[in-house]
DNA sequence: CTGAAAGCGCTTACAG
DNA sequence: CTGAAAGCGCTTACAG
């Protein structure tokens, strides 16, 4: 029954007694039309019969379409990506595109490197979520016409599409509500100025509060929250609210105040972004700023194939943020300070 | 500079004045030294100068050797899977494979479309996070010599090597934790008994726990735990002590202990399986068996890659589970019961 | 409507 | 040490 290599097209094609060239035309749809209905049919009865599986490779390389986009993350163990990247293999596969996803840690050498290895595989453009202000690399992709789209951070080269939540308004809605819950201290914990939403972030957080403090933390890890937070306190001791540049952060933050032996949120209130999977759960449940990490990934998709289909220019596309207010924020206690 | 279609192995051969054969096996590690020293030099030196990457598909088409392996998970936003998946491709990257990964959100049908566009691709074996007990599919692939192993669940095929965590020890560790804090009205809320991971951990918890309460779950959700919580404590008002299927359907109880009114741990402890990430940031933290998730996805990988190498037959790979204690258990109120 | 032929970009016995 | 040739499994103008 089963031999040692599985079946070809040829193999099909003998025991339907047509010509090779006639099977591959009955199997594919967009051919199936310029063959007579009973051969098409007697086709895919010996397709199915001898459990026929066409080799995407050898049509690749014939028609230079491999239906797979590269898709660089920096680590899909960050509870941001995981939710992207189902986005974008949710709209992918509706159209019959795979992902092939890599995870750079950060590492610009590394990103080479699984670069070229996904380009050795054809794989016909990419979904960047690595991007960085300044990249070389992506430089160098748009050089040479490498199409591909960024998603949740972008790169400041013109004429890259990117699909971005409207980190600005977030931060206007967090700083809105702490004044509203009458704080006036306010500090922010800026992610890396090197990545846009660090520098986005912590632009709209001086424009929405002029003369704040702000303190910059090493990367968006849990450990670099924690300590930008005790630089902050140490600082500024009588800060009563802190935005943080996402959700680990603002997990640190958390720690580092509990380690301070003050409370969240009768002594100080935190606001987070992204609103991670589970933040309701936390203690306290973390107020945050909702971005649509799946539409996201789904529109990033979409943008990279209508690239691919047309080389027409490209868009970008901003997706909304949304303020949820949970237990993480409360209004200033009326004090001595 | 940039022509219209990447450069060729014949490209580089011609500006490096050989024959292509020649360029390949230059600039192939395994037959550099059936070149000269001075021609592979000038060989690697043009190939770099023009830009030249490799096409894995067309090696692919030539060799059957693709370098790629499908993996088959569930749903990439629960959070059990970033880990292994991880721990998958970082194995899998040491040897120059990569890893096509999909989701079938326990559908059938998906996972069997999702399977052949993934043998299309020529991937030379599978790591199957998706085992049910009783698999169909599973058997074809064992019928058909195709080579994979499955993580975290198994399936009641012999044969088939797996990388799992030590459930039932787990279960004993819970139980014997729970008994030491004085609870005698254990209850355990029982993952889908389809899976091997439900099973295992019900039979466990029947013998650590003769004659205690047991609810099987519709599935490894917090809604599907929330519901199984609710009618348990219908039925068995008296219960102090809740070993839940996993982390998810702990949350899930968390929730239901809350809508009655009750409390944990004061009233009721709860211990969950798996520990997944943040789950120390839980409102309690919550208790729970810890298992190797990014170990098991390097094991899982390892265990695929060696037996692509060698058809011997493979074993399977049981890692040890550890309990955590943390907030979300303590010792039985004595009251009037 | 169908077949014969060429070719996508590699690798690898086979000669020399 | 190097080259010429065949072939992996497809698709697609080109004839008929």
């Amino acid at each position: 029954m089963t031999s040692g290599r599985p079946p070809t097209l040829d193999d099909v094609a003998r025991a339907a007694g047509v010509h090779k060239a006639t099977a591959s035309r009955a199997l594919n749809p967009a051919t199936r039309h310029q063959v007579s209905a009973r051969t098409a049919y007697r086709v895919s009865l010996e397709a199915t019969r001898l459990g026929y599986v066409p080799n995407t490779l050898a049509r690749g390389l014939r028609t230079s379409r491999t239906a797979a986009v590269g898709v660089l993350i920096p680590d899909l163990t960050n509870p941001l990506f995981p939710p992207i990247v189902r986005g974008i293999q949710d709209r992918l596969e509706q159209h019959g595109y795979t992902a092939l996803l890599v995870n750079t840690d950060g590492d610009e050498a590394r990103e080479r490197a699984e670069f070229n290895a996904l380009r050795s595989r054809r794989v016909e453009g990419f979904i960047v979520a690595t991007a960085r202000r300044h990249h070389p690399l992506l430089e160098l992709a748009v050089r040479e016409r490498i199409p591909f789209v960024t998603v949740n951070r972008s790169t400041e080269l013109p004429t890259v599409p990117a699909v971005l939540g409207d980190d600005a308004d977030g931060v206007a809605q967090a700083v809105a509500h702490l004044r509203a819950l009458d704080h006036t201290r306010l500090a922010h914990l800026a992610g890396p100025q090197t990545l846009s939403t660090g520098y986005v972030r912590m632009r709209a957080f001086r424009a929405a509060a002029p003369g704040a403090a702000v303190v910059e933390c090493a990367s968006y890890t849990e450990a670099a929250g924690y300590d930008a937070a005790r630089l902050l306190f140490e600082r500024h001791p009588h800060t009563t609210a802190v935005l943080a540049g996402n959700d680990l952060i603002a997990l640190g933050t958390l720690r580092a105040i509990e380690d301070l032996g003050r409370c969240c949120p009768a002594d100080v209130s935190v606001v987070g972004f992204n609103d991670m999977p589970f933040a309701d759960r936390f203690r306290p449940p973390l107020t945050t700023v909702h971005v649509p990490h799946h539409l996201m990934g789904v529109q990033a998709a979409q943008l990279l194939l209508d690239h691919l289909r047309a080389a027409a220019p490209s868009w970008s596309i901003l997706l909304p943020a949304r303020l949820v207010v949970r237990g993480s924020t409360a209004r200033r206690r009326p004090g001595p300070t």
